[in-house]
DNA sequence: CGCTAGGAGTCCGTCCGGTTCGA
DNA sequence: CTCGAACCGGACGGACTCCTAGC
């Protein structure tokens, strides 16, 4: 193969440090053995052909410079230049981030074989080195390909074929559905065990085909169908064939639910939607002018200014509470930045007098009357009467109603997000840059709809005109614009219970599964990767055994204009910290800036391989897998599987997890601990994923709060205890001293303090009520009560606490209650530890869950039909881990799986 | 016993962040 | 490749719900 063999030795680059780069493009077996002194260049035999093509050029010890790492991205679209750079000798002298950009730069072409040779002649040969390696990758992608073709014509047929049974398993669903209908008015709590049976009779009975085995016969449709694939309709064909079913569907009453996932239409199918109507997007009210009185003051004076201007002060001025937004200085930066170039734009601010003031510091910018302003109109809000609220709620829904549902494809699917966004302050996460500008109110010149051509298009508001109309059936959306901050795409997309999102979602959980089928085989791919000579493949290999077995995300390149975190391929040298013998820990910020903290083992050949990837000269600010972009490894992940990418595994991974924690485990007792066996389990995927939360601010307080009940509990217990030695002296021996002994975490201060408290709850109590009494009395036109009477009714209170005193003393407590037996304290007692009992477990699944996010794996991760399993297998009702919005989103995996479903 | 207030806890919309894919 | 486009994923906080104590 080419190349290597032309080369020149790259003698004259040298290494920051002064190394001559090796041009070897191999790690060599002495140097991953000496990995330590891997320094040595060893000049690997240049055209051994390595898998997939392009023999790389690859220095271990590639000379990395200590770059910003911001400077990447330039340098990846600089490359011509920085060949040159690169080959010259010259290179020493440039300035570090050049240096990085050569290393950078190089990337692409020493994978592309290219070796040693002076860069210029590089680039002149490059065409040849591909073209010499053309073969292989063209023979390798012609596998792919067909392979490609094979298996979507495979599920098509598959498909076909599901339909045909389903139809026939349709009459067992309407009989299905009578039954669940029946169930469904039954009252929930005991209903919900009968219908739970019933349910899975039903499917036993008479879906037995069609629910559970639904994978199965995917499966077996598929492959006897393999080989008549070929001539069978084209993708085409097979789509307006899906399309004529779902069209017979939609004749059927409205109440017939469109079983999709028994028909799954989407297949890589393109095509979303055939009609498309919907009525558009709603916009935010218009900006309200201050009034008259209202203005931002500068310096003491207030201040006019045209409403534009004034709509960009009252965003700052609103905010006056939040301090972690208005105190920050690059908030403030961005905002002043924003509101003088609107001024600039509108004429400019005025003082009374009509003389122009020219706004040129923030310091100098007094917001609170405008702050004041607004607080006042939402108190007033708040203070509205309940009927108010309600009317103007009414108005608000009647007005948005149209909005709220599209027909796709003939059927109601409720929308998302129909309103458009309104205009303020962009905040964005952890340290953005762009916090504080201001986010443009949008135009509906700048919005483009998407609709069905025969559909009506919503109309404009008046005086406007929409920025496009499209028909494209291939897209979800119903309308979309670009923001201004980041100019990043905002979509009107369907709602997560619709029919397309289900599909999207169900396709997700269905390609985990299905690596579930390639997961060893990938596995021991990597793991001899792990070994390869190629730094490129070796990277790619150890990137893929992280993102495997710890959740990290693939980890695209960010720019500098957004905020700075990273994921796996993007990590850098400063966030991964190595402890021999073979500890990494990472420690950094990833997506929306939460920080990523693991101590983890890994194996002694990933430890080498990190070692090796930052080993000097690489320092902070250098990526660590410098050979590596999340696009390449995801088409490397695609060879595995169709549709196989970096983030398929954190789904397979939670849900494989989870699976296998419910598989094993063996849930029983009440409802609240079967519950908290579930959110255990859910727990450990939610920190697999890394799913943080900050603790809130009253948890400390709040756990202090928990405790303090449950020993109050305890207390209570143990005085009901001694009431019965109080009857019955006797029950001392006979249930032994244990029985009667303190808990061990109540102690004698703490219970003085209690009993303090105890009183003075009461004396508060009694205070409130006397007050709330004389109050009515006064209401009535009755005098009120003198204050003797206030200390009368408090001598409860003073009574509680002798008989606390006179308990202490005699370290015994007086049978209280009516006719006291025995029999009713055990009772008492009996209760006491069941509530005992309940608020442990709460109080220990609200520790546990301080610092984790559950919804997050639970909502997106967790192959729902896992908590269906859960659900029917241990007899809970969904409703204890699906909302009712989450049943509507899941209802295809509510439908569709009996007990004994796997993932 | 039913009702209410109000506070805690959950839900859900919002809107920003990240990944993927193909032109 | 690089960027645009389109989607999925994520934390957060206001709105709503639920629970409980008190009447």
């Amino acid at each position: 193969m080419s190349s290597s063999d032309d080369d020149v030795p790259l003698a004259g680059s040298k290494k920051p440090n002064g190394h001559v780069i090796k041009s070897s493009s191999k790690i060599s077996k002495s140097q991953d053995k000496a990995m330590d002194d891997a320094q040595q260049p060893v000049n690997g035999a240049a055209g051994i052909s390595v898998r997939n093509g392009p023999v790389e050029e690859m220095e271990i010890d590639e000379p990395q410079t200590n770059g910003n790492a911001s400077s990447k991205r330039k340098a990846r679209t600089s490359t011509g230049k920085s060949y040159k750079e690169a080959t010259s000798d010259s290179e020493d002298d440039a300035p570090l981030s050049k240096k990085r950009r050569v290393s950078k730069s190089l990337k692409p072409d020493l994978e592309s074989d290219s070796d040693d040779a002076p860069l210029v002649s590089k680039k002149r040969n490059s065409k040849s080195p591909v073209v010499a390696k053309k073969p292989v990758k063209a023979s390798e992608t012609a596998i792919g390909e067909a392979d490609d073709s094979d298996a979507p014509l495979g599920t098509k047929l598959a498909k076909e074929k599901q339909r045909i049974e389903k139809k026939a398993a349709k009459d067992a669903k309407e009989i299905r559905k009578e039954e669940r209908k029946k169930n469904e008015n039954k009252p929930q709590t005991n209903g919900a065990a009968a219908k739970r049976k019933s349910l899975t009779n039903g499917v036993k009975k008479e879906d037995s085909d069609d629910d559970k085995p639904l994978s199965s016969k995917i499966k077996s449709a598929k492959k006897p169908e393999k080989s008549v694939k070929r001539e069978a309709s084209t993708p085409k064909k097979s789509k307006v064939k899906k399309e004529e079913t779902a069209e017979d569907e939609e004749a059927e009453e409205e109440e017939e639910e469109y079983k999709w996932w028994e028909d799954p239409t989407k297949g890589d199918g393109t095509k979303k939607w055939t009609t498309l109507e919907h009525a558009g997007v709603v916009f935010p009210p218009p900006y309200q002018p201050l009034p008259k009185n209202v203005k931002m003051r500068y310096d003491g004076q207030p201040v006019s200014m045209a409403p534009e201007s004034e709509e960009v002060a009252t965003f700052f001025g609103s905010m006056l509470n939040s301090t972690h937004n208005v105190e920050n200085p690059t908030f403030i930066k961005n905002f002043f930045e924003d509101f003088t170039k609107s001024l600039k734009e509108t004429g400019g601010a005025t003082d009374r007098d009509g003389n122009k003031v020219a706004i040129k510091d923030f310091k100098k910018c007094d917001f609170q009357a405008i702050f004041d302003y607004f607080d006042a109109q939402r108190m007033e809000k708040k203070a509205l009467p309940q009927s108010e609220k309600k009317r103007l709620k009414a108005e608000k829904d009647e007005a948005e109603a149209p909005y709220l549902y599209c027909k796709w494809d003939g059927r109601k699917q409720k929308v998302g997000n129909f309103r458009v966004e309104p205009p303020g302050l962009f905040r964005g996460r952890g340290e953005h840059p762009k916090t504080g500008h201001v986010k443009k109110r949008v135009k509906p010149e700048q919005i483009t709809i998407n609709i069905g051509k025969e559909a009506m298009v919503p109309h404009p508001p008046e005086g406007h005109r929409w920025k496009e109309i499209k028909h494209d059936p291939e897209g979800t959306w119903l309308a979309m614009w670009q923001e201004n901050i980041n100019g990043a795409y905002k979509y009107v997309m369907l709602a997560a219970n619709s029919d397309v999102k289900g599909q999207s979602d169900f396709n997700k959980f269905e390609k985990a599964r299905e690596l579930k089928k390639h997961i060893d085989h990938i596995r021991d791919h990597y793991e001899k990767e792990l070994k390869d000579e190629l730094m490129a493949n070796r990277q790619r290999a150890t990137a893929m055994y992280l993102i495997d077995r710890f959740a990290l995300r693939a980890g695209n390149e960010k720019g500098d204009d957004e905020a700075d975190t990273v994921g796996c391929c993007s990590l850098k040298f400063e966030h991964v910290t190595l402890r021999p013998p073979n500890t990494v820990i990472f420690d950094f910020l990833g997506k929306d800036s939460i920080r990523f903290y693991d101590e983890v083992e890994v194996t002694a050949q990933v430890f080498k391989n990190l070692k090796l990837f930052k080993k000097s000269p690489k320092a902070e600010g250098d990526d660590i897998f410098d050979r590596l972009t999340t696009g390449q490894l995801n088409k490397h992940l695609s060879n595995f599987m169709k549709g196989l990418t970096a983030k398929v595994f954190r789904t397979y991974n939670a849900s494989f997890t989870m699976s296998t924690l419910l598989r094993e485990m063996k849930s029983v007792g009440t409802i609240p601990e079967k519950i908290k066996d579930y959110n255990e389990a859910n727990r450990k995927v939610a920190i697999l994923c890394n799913h943080k939360r900050t603790v809130t601010a009253g948890h400390e307080t709040q756990m202090e709060k928990l405790g303090d009940r449950i020993k109050g509990v305890k207390y209570q217990k143990w005085r009901q205890k001694q009431m019965i030695l109080d009857i019955d002296p006797k029950q001392k021996k006979k249930r032994g001293e244990a029985f009667f002994e303190l808990d061990d975490d109540l102690d004698q201060g703490w219970i003085q303090e209690h009993q303090a408290y105890l009183v003075e709850e009461q004396r508060t109590k009694i205070e409130k009520k006397f007050a709330k009494d004389n109050e009515k009395l006064v209401a009535e036109g009755s005098k009120e009560m003198k204050h003797k009477e206030l200390e009368q009714r408090l001598e409860v209170a003073d009574e509680l606490a002798k008989k606390y005193k006179l308990e202490n003393k005699r370290g015994k407590v007086d049978a209280e209650g009516k006719g006291p037996t025995v029999e009713k304290f055990l009772a008492n007692i009996e209760k006491m530890e069941q509530r005992i009992a309940t608020m442990s477990i709460q109080a220990e699944d609200k520790e546990s869950n301080k610092e984790v996010a559950l919804g997050t794996s639970k909502i997106n991760y967790i192959d729902p039909r896992l908590t269906v399993v859960f659900s029917k297998k241990f007899d809970v009702p969904i409703e204890k881990f699906f909302s009712k919005t989450l049943r509507e989103k899941f209802d295809w995996a509510i439908k569709s799986v009996g007990e004994d479903w796997e993932f």
